[in-house]
DNA sequence: TTCCGTGCAAACAATTTGCAATAGA
DNA sequence: TCTATTGCAAATTGTTTGCACGGAA
């Protein structure tokens, strides 16, 4: 159940020194019912349709709280805003720079490269904060030349 | 030499409808001159140590244009302003996310994760514009745990 | 002569910070 | 009570744009 979750987060949260307002509950219910992938903006929008008064800033922070317990994460994916995930939907980002789709690949496919980086450089690659640029299928056979556009 | 390099972009830029004025002349000296991983900001120090008429935004279009012509790269690795690279020096960079040193690491170790794309998504990754999170060796070994700081 | 590139100021987008008032524990 | 959190305004950082002038082709 959502809503259990929510408490779960809040309970988290207490037990860090923390407090459960009513900014940081409905600001954590429209993070679980969201789609991933969504920028500060974009959840503040949502957020804002139930509570205009909870302003941009407190979304920061709060997400930024949540990072630090480690219960969401975020990603650059090439320009742009930064993206917000929730910890246990972590997957590979692959961003057409062509036409700025982004296509999920599971961690397995990143399997070889991490154990490669790990033996080689001692690297230990983060598996949520990994985006990987490049071309999609689609913009690959639209634009034979494979060259960049940003 | 590096001063034939400098004609070769600039006739680079005339046969592309460009013009070849002092300050981008200064503008590419220093860029071959210069470590790669280089800001604007740092770019545009440099330049300006021997002509602070230059302007940053001067440098800004420039290795813009350069950019268009594929002399030059950038990327963004994580937090903070874009790296500027020349385009001959292509290779992956390993970003740490507790000390922010940057890893590189040669070509051949993505070489199965690039088939594997390819293969599975279609997706053709770029080798140039490509940055692996995730922590290095010493920092591994400072915090054990291995929890993201930023 | 044409029109591209420049300097400068100002706009912009994303994010962060300072601070007094408020409200959880 | 005590102090974390909030709303609001303002500052910051990185980058882009508008515009009139000057210089390359």
């Amino acid at each position: 159940m959502a809503s259990d979750r929510v408490e779960q987060i809040l309970a988290s949260l207490r037990k860090n020194g923390g407090r459960a307002s009513t900014p940081r509950r409905v600001i954590i219910e429209t993070l679980l019912d969201a789609r991933h992938h969504l920028t500060v903006e974009e959840l503040t929008t949502d957020v804002q349709a139930g509570h205009p008064e909870i302003h941009l800033t407190t979304v920061y922070r709060t997400v930024e709280a949540l990072e630090a317990l480690g219960i969401v994460y975020h990603v650059h994916l090439g320009h742009g805003p930064a993206q917000w995930h929730l910890a246990d939907d972590a997957h590979q980002h692959l961003v057409c720079q062509s036409c700025g789709r982004v296509v999920e690949a599971p961690d397995g496919a990143f399997a070889e490269l991490r154990d490669r980086l790990e033996g080689d450089f001692g690297f230990l690659p983060d598996a949520r904060h990994f985006a990987v640029v490049g071309w999609c299928a689609e913009c690959r056979s639209r634009l034979p030349g494979g060259t960049p556009s940003r």
